[in-house]
DNA sequence: TAGTGGTCTAGACCACGAT
DNA sequence: TCGTGGTCTAGACCACTAT
């Protein structure tokens, strides 16, 4: 019962997707694409992810027992648990004690600079990412912003109010604030640079952890006259708060898509559980 | 059932939260809360959240090496590295080589049941959930409907249509597609019955993985009669389709709530990303 | 009962951050 | 340089699923 492997894959079979990526055969990896980083179970599963991607074992199909892993690949039971753990936090397969893995999906999934940059979200789908600064503010930080931040009261922040384009068109207006150690970086960038997440980075700022809350608000007048709607209109609210390595909030963003341009989609599982529903209060307010 | 953690934690101070909950003590476990099931790292894990709630570490403040933690519990290194593993995808602490791990946030977080069952999650807000059986259908499933359930062309499916309420006010309509199987299970639920999900669970179906797409949409003739607003308007549409531990689709279902009444929220990271945003075709309709 | 993934241990080495 | 978390190994035992 070894090569069972169900949809075999050309006439090479399923097989020789498996590479051993041991240490003696160097920078080795398996597949017709980048090479991927350092570690053993990384290219691991980045092996299982193209297999599974070119439907190896089918969608709703089995994988190989970790034990069959770990020999074909030449590695630890302990390392293809973390293959296999990275996989399963993707939402590709499931994994229950007494039976084998199962394939969930083959959805690609979207890296975490694609989440957090409009920039390279939109290059990764071959669109044309663009944008236009409409005003950079130096000013005090109100409350809200002073607890996002992690900043004393009467900390001095940097907003920039952005419009980003698809190709062209106008979907999406973006306020950002910044602390003033970030802050001064971006006004350093050049009114008309594509991506201000990917100078920041440049510069040193790594983008580590995200949080974000979605829902829906109303069009004021700035976007309703840079998205061409009208004010009141519904727009699709993303706020999200960045923060580096060290914990160190670096940015605090509010973007407003326009309805029918964008959709969040989220994964979670028992193990894991990344996604909460938030409760927002009645206004409950005075007699209306 | 159960679930949290949160509520008030004595001045006994942070040193004492930390129990060894060695082998021989038997099912001890830390805090003044609900004990918690059986493994060792859950057990650490919820007593690290707890000491974190407590603000024993501060916001931004560094949590102990794991070397020291593993000697106060009395575990190994790798026991202390999964229960860290997992408040990291909470989105608790971040973690990177070379420096201790810092303190990201102390929001609770939800379980997977909050998320799945618009019941619990508002019996955990402290609101009354409630709802209202609008329509039951057997018929044959459309075609998206066929591949997000992975059933064969032309099989049947169960549609419910639901008002939902929290302490009174409809806040969501919820059209829920099952699975025969599971339809006739949900068939013989009560029309006064609060939750399917958790009658359901009853009856032995498990939720396991369930994806989520957020996006907006226009009330329908349905929707505004039932929720009160008019035809047209926009409202928060999150989609849903969930698995059992085998992979195979139960429920693909489609809410959709009133503005301001609930907002998502979702925590990523470099290392984990399990949120994306997704594109959406401009309709490119005729020549407009 | 046999096979599978889940948990736990004990140790090793390395890459990185702070000092 | 030293402490820290990241990776990897090799083995053990257990809980659960399927047969």
């Amino acid at each position: 019962m070894t090569s069972d492997v169900r949809g075999r894959v050309g006439s090479s079979g399923a097989s020789v997707r498996h590479r051993v990526v041991s240490a003696e055969e160097g920078p080795l990896q398996g597949g017709s694409t980048e090479p991927v980083k350092g570690t053993l179970y990384r290219k691991v599963a980045a092996d299982l992810r193209e297999a599974i991607a070119a439907g190896a074992y089918g969608s709703g199909g089995r994988l190989p027992a970790e034990a069959e892993l770990a020999e074909r690949y030449g590695v630890s039971r302990g390392t293809i648990r973390q293959a296999l753990g990275a996989l399963r936090a993707d939402g590709l397969v499931t994994s229950r004690r007494g039976t084998r893995r199962v394939v969930l999906g083959t959805t690609p999934v979207q890296s975490f600079a694609e989440l957090v940059s409009f920039t390279s979200w939109a290059r990764s789908l071959g669109e044309e990412p663009g944008g236009r600064v409409e005003r950079v503010e130096r000013r005090p930080a109100d409350p809200r912003e002073c607890e996002k931040l992690r900043l004393d009261p009467g900390a001095e922040v940097v907003l920039v109010l952005r419009v980003r384009t698809l190709s062209g068109r106008a979907v999406m207006v973006e306020r950002s604030v910044y602390p003033l150690w970030i802050g001064e970086l971006v006004a350093r960038i050049p009114a008309d640079a594509v991506s201000h997440t990917e100078l920041l980075q440049e510069q040193g700022v790594v983008f580590a952890d995200a949080d974000h809350t979605i829902d829906l608000t109303a069009a004021d007048a700035d976007d309703a006259r840079l998205l061409g709607c009208e004010p009141g209109d519904a727009l699709l609210r993303e706020r999200r708060r960045s923060t580096d390595p060290g914990g160190t909030p670096v940015e605090w963003s509010e973007d407003r898509y326009l309805p029918g341009t964008v959709a969040f989609t989220v994964h979670n599982s028992l193990a894991t559980s990344a996604l909460a529903r938030r409760h927002r209060r009645p206004p409950r307010a005075e007699g209306a």
